[in-house]
Formats: C-alpha cells, structure tokens, sequence
DNA sequence: GAGTTTTACACCCCCAGGGGTGTGCCGCCA
DNA sequence: TGGCGGCACACCCCTGGGGGTGTAAAACTC
C-alpha cells in the first residue's frame, strides 16, 4: 500500500470556490508527484478532464445538502469522488455516505496520510475519516486571511458572512450554535478592525474572501 | 453673457469619486464645447491641469465638512472652485462660503443654465444657486443603478451605504432624518431585491457603487 | 382629474446582530 | 505547571436596522 497498485500517478480534480485554498491544497502534493498528479483545479466549474479521484473541498459552501456532490458523482468524468472537509457532524457523514462518495477525508490529515487515503480510494476501498473533535488542519493547507491572523475556522465564517449570510444561515451550514457564530464573528472583527458587518464585508471583498469563478490546468505542469 | 468674454472656451475640471457621474456631468457639454471645454476628469485624484473652473460633484461624499473643497480652493492650478450638488442646506452653504467658493450651483440646473452660470463664474462673480426644495435632477445627468430605475436620491444613500456607513453617519451626511434614510433603504431594497444590508451592499460593490480612482484627461478630444 | 412616483418625515414594533461576561476542553510553549 | 490561543458554547443586555403604517407636497402621466 506504500506504492500506488499501477506505475502511473493517480490524477486528481480539486474542488472547491476558493483559489487560495485550493492553491494550499494543491501544495500538499507537490512531494509525492509520482504518486499524486494535480491535472485540474476548479473554482465553480464542473471538472472537464478525467480523472481518478475528485477532492471536494468543504470550505465555504453556500448549501448546506452539497448538491454539489451529486453533481460530482454523476460526472462521468470523475470516477472517484473524494469529500475533504474539517466537517464530521452525523447527518453529513450519512448523507454524503448515501450520495455515494467514495471518501470522506478530514483537512488534518498530514500530506503523507492524504496521499494514502487517496491511494486507498483509487485502489476501490471506501475510506471515511476517523474524526470526534475539531484539531488544527495539516500544516500547508491555506485560507483567505491566513496571514491576517486569521484561523481556519473564521476564515470560514467571515467567507460566509462575505456571501450575504445572516448569522442564523452561517450556523446552520456549519453546524454550529448560534452563539458560537456570534463568538466568531467578535473574534474576527477584532482581527481585521471592523466595527459592523457591512465593514466586515466590504473586508471581504477586498481580501479574497468571495467565491472564485476559473479553472486552472496543468498545475505546475501537470496534465 | 450669452457668450465667454474672450474666444477661447473655458476649461473645466469635473471632480468627484463616481465615475459614472461624473460622465454624466461630462456629457451635458457636449453641445456647449464652444463655451465650455472639459478638460479633466477626477475620480479621487488631484487636479493635475491648470483649469478655469473646477465644478466638485458632492454626490456621496463621506465627509460632510467636505474638506475636499479645502484642497482645491489651495489648488494654484484651479482657479475658480464650484460646488455642485443637490444640497442647500444653510449650514453647507455658509460653509462654503466661507471656504471659498466661487459658485454653489444646484444639479436641477438645465445644461444651459449651468453654462451660463459657470460663464458668470469664470467672469468673476459669486453665483449661488436658489434652491428651496428638493427638485429633479437637471436631464442627461446620471447616477450608479439610474438604468435600474432607482433614482437619484436612492443612489446616493445606496452610495453611502455601500462605503460602509451606517444609518446614522448617512443622516447626517446627507442632513435627512434617520426616518427619511430607513425609507430611502427600503425602497432601494425593493428595487435591487435585497433582505439584507450585507445583500445592498454586495450588489452596490458589484453595480458601480463604490468610489472609483482614476483620472481622465482629453475628455472627447478635449485639451 | 385621478393615480402614481418621488422627496421628506413620523411613529410603532421587534429582532438580528453585537457588545459584554463566563465555562470547559485541548494543544502548545516557556 | 501555568498561561495562552483556539474551538465550542451559554447567557445578559441593548440598539441598529428593517418590517409595517401613515402624512404632506410636488411633479408627472394617462
């Protein structure tokens, strides 16, 4: 299991609305090219290669049911659908389990344990994230504000809030209380200096905090 | 007075932070180039040619003592400053008076009229528009979101809005009642379909509310 | 003339949002 | 070990903002 089952990389399709942190994502594979190959990222774009493993980022994602997946799965482009998410709450994990996703990866995971699940997924094998609490994500990945100050998790926050999102809809796509939102959204005003949400958005706007609409090929001269 | 004292045009600089405006503005010369030339075009920017007159745009201005008119009555290259706008109030006019001013000439002025007023500037003479009440804007003029049938006064609390002020600060920006300004909102909410104060002002970052930053120079040929 | 729109404003009601306080757990570092 | 930061959450308080209703005057349209 320390090599891929053939001679040739697996190719992946990453996912998500977010350049920078598919960008950081992307990152993560650049030492194990000869296992892993990036042939597209996408931004709000169906995936237009084939290739064996689609990586599906959560970060960000405006609809709570990821209609997404479905979307992803009937692809017939992408053989194998891959969630990657800092997300492990029940009704998740059973819903995108019953869409038919092959994986279901936490953004802990190091490089090395990614690319092995990845493995593990090309090879056939269903793989799903062993996750009861929330830990810091693997060192390399990325997130809008990261070099603010800002953590993962109010970066996502504050990229919700950029879309229009009242507090009660940020709660309920990320599964937290109420109360917790309203903690986050304190922290990160703090962090960036804004004294209302419209200051907190128009923030947003200028710091990569709104959704992303290309798609990159060849990354770093993949295929 | 029906035309300039001397043979050559007069040169005008048109300053304000709405592009859009002040193109509007620009146009309403076209039929008057004979008399009146514009030769700059300021979004955000000093004055860099020396003009006859400056007419500043007070259009969603963020700051109601207008200090902008300060540095233009300082500006050796402008020789005669004007002050366009809708706003009468007695406080804003003393005001700039008291500054300096050369001319305060209200926007419900025909195109016409403000050649001619601006004529009596360049000529010499103080000329401050009467204005009681709050009248149409002068035809030919334009605002952000004018083609989506929201109005002048809507604009430029939509404007205000989408810099991030809150009701408050637009009230007395605009010297409205807190009450007129919630009844403004909710008209231009209806017209743009927003719930939300974070949706206003994502579609004014997307539909050319938010302050522009650039010069034009040559204006139609201009010098 | 009637109806509509725009400008300007009042008042009622109420909640979304944000200020504050605090708890508990975990991981990291001096 | 103590302190700090991050995640997750509770609760209190209050106001900024937005829903609604309405008035008045002027301009515009049919």
């Amino acid at each position: 299991m320390t090599a891929a089952p053939d001679a040739r990389p697996i190719t992946v399709a990453l996912v998500d609305d977010y350049d920078v942190v598919l960008k950081g994502l992307a990152h993560l594979f650049d030492e194990y090219r000869d296992r892993v190959l990036v042939a597209e990222i996408d931004t709000n774009r169906a995936v237009s290669d084939a290739v064996d493993v689609v990586l599906y980022d959560s970060f960000a994602q405006p609809e709570s049911d990821h209609h997404e997946i479905d979307e992803l799965i009937a692809n017939p482009r992408a053989r194998r659908v891959v969630m990657y998410t800092w997300n492990f709450h029940p009704e998740l994990v059973e819903s995108a389990r019953q869409k038919g996703v092959h994986g279901y990866l936490s953004k802990t995971l190091t490089a090395p344990q990614l690319v092995a699940a990845i493995e593990a997924v090309h090879a056939g094998e269903l793989v799903f994230s062993d996750q009861s609490r929330r830990a810091p994500s693997a060192p390399g990945l990325d997130w809008p504000g990261r070099l603010h100050g800002i953590t993962d998790r109010e970066s996502e926050i504050l990229a919700l809030i950029t879309q229009g999102k009242s507090n009660a809809d940020v709660a309920a796509l990320t599964y937290l209380s109420p109360n917790t939102v309203k903690s986050y959204i304190r922290s990160v005003y703090r962090k960036i200096g804004a004294a209302s949400r419209t200051q907190a958005v128009l923030y947003g706007v200028q710091h990569g905090f709104t959704p992303d609409t290309h798609r990159i090929d060849h990354w770093m001269g993949g295929p």
